[in-house]
DNA sequence: ATGCCTATATACCGCTCGGTATGAATAGCG
DNA sequence: CGCTATTCATACCGAGCGGTATATAGGCAT
């Protein structure tokens, strides 16, 4: 009786397909069509599946997409909590600027953000997409700025200047970035803004 | 014979419709929803009139839209030219940051940049919509990297800061503003995010 | 071997999409 | 008046959309 060790017995057909290698490749299409432009036939198409084997294993597209999101937030933007750790502010805004400039000339990605890329992507039907991807960013940005209260505590920050702001400024760069990145512009292009950035970052 | 000064004789039947004012809210239509979410349908409606006026009048829905972003862009984008003619660098900038906040804090308008939203759009179907978008952005472009060309002579950049590289910085940040405003950000914040990207500006 | 349960494949559903054929209405021109 | 030219309104087109009914294939326990 070696079934107790296993996760589980299926008891019917075993799937024919790796869920999480799937959910890979339609991460991938989202990414780079967004979600409304993402069609049900490139989906499985990219896949390798039939769109029944699709709503069985994932509901429907919009829980594909929530899935999709959560593999990319898991594995796409690790850099942005992982840059929380760098001993300053300013050494938070190089990492997440570099984390998201790498990110950007990654070739073997598609370019531009899935987030950024949903967020605008507002067709009425699309609302809903919108409102669970604005969600999201929201938790990124407060944890941002519960970093930047630190880095103010530590007397990092210049007068005047809130943390909240520091945030919201910081992820519009960061925004841009990534909308110039999907919109053709060159690596020493990005470098560039990401070094800009850094230079006018503020020091007290 | 006062059909001389006339501009001309319509000979058939005479529009019924006035097609500055029907474009005006095409206009309003794929601000609010984007190219590809802007349908016929939610477009005829919202310029009442029928499907065949509107091809007769307009072509097809992409000319439709091309003829919406001239007009986009001479009325509510003419703050980015005269922005130009600030006497300094730093007043080019806070000109475009400001023209950019005012038309986020506009309650009759829809919230976001047309150029950004259609720019992030980007389906299969809607790349030469997404290459006609980024080539008026890159004219755009070009005239900031001009004007912070004359200021480089005259010496207001700070060493090893190109013109290029700042054009593209502030155009991020204006990009980000646009983005933060179509997701629901409040015009305090939007206005703090001005206030962040001003007292960072790089002074010599 | 026989049910049982699940995944597969095909074919199909109603709906909306962008775009158009058609005929009636309305003007100028002779 | 008739003729021509243009717009209007209705109804329709093929295609693609997200989603599903149905039947077959394939592992498990008994």
């Amino acid at each position: 009786m070696n079934s107790v060790c296993s996760i589980s017995a299926p008891k019917g057909r075993p799937r024919e397909f790796d869920i999480d290698v799937a959910l890979g490749k339609a991460l991938l299409v989202f990414w780079r069509n967004g979600y409304e432009a993402a069609s049900m036939t490139e989906l499985t198409s990219a896949m390798g599946i039939t769109k029944p084997s699709l709503y069985a294993a994932f509901g429907n597209k919009e829980a594909l997409f929530n899935k999709a999101l959560d593999l990319y937030e898991r594995e796409k933007l690790a850099y942005m909590t992982s840059a929380l750790d760098a001993p300053s502010a300013r050494g938070v805004a190089e990492r997440l600027l570099r984390g998201a400039l790498e990110m950007q000339m990654s070739t073997c990605d598609p370019k531009g953000c899935l987030g950024v890329i949903s967020a605008a992507t507002c067709g009425a039907e699309a609302e809903t997409i919108k409102a669970a991807v604005v969600k999201r960013r929201a938790s990124s940005e407060a944890a941002l700025i519960r970093r930047f209260e630190e880095a103010q505590a530590a007397g990092e920050l210049p007068e005047g200047m809130t943390p909240a702001a520091l945030t919201r400024f910081l992820f519009a760069i960061l925004q841009g970035l990534a909308l110039q990145g999907g919109s053709g512009a060159t690596c020493t292009e990005l470098s560039e803004l990401v070094a800009t950035s850094m230079a006018v970052w503020p020091t007290k």
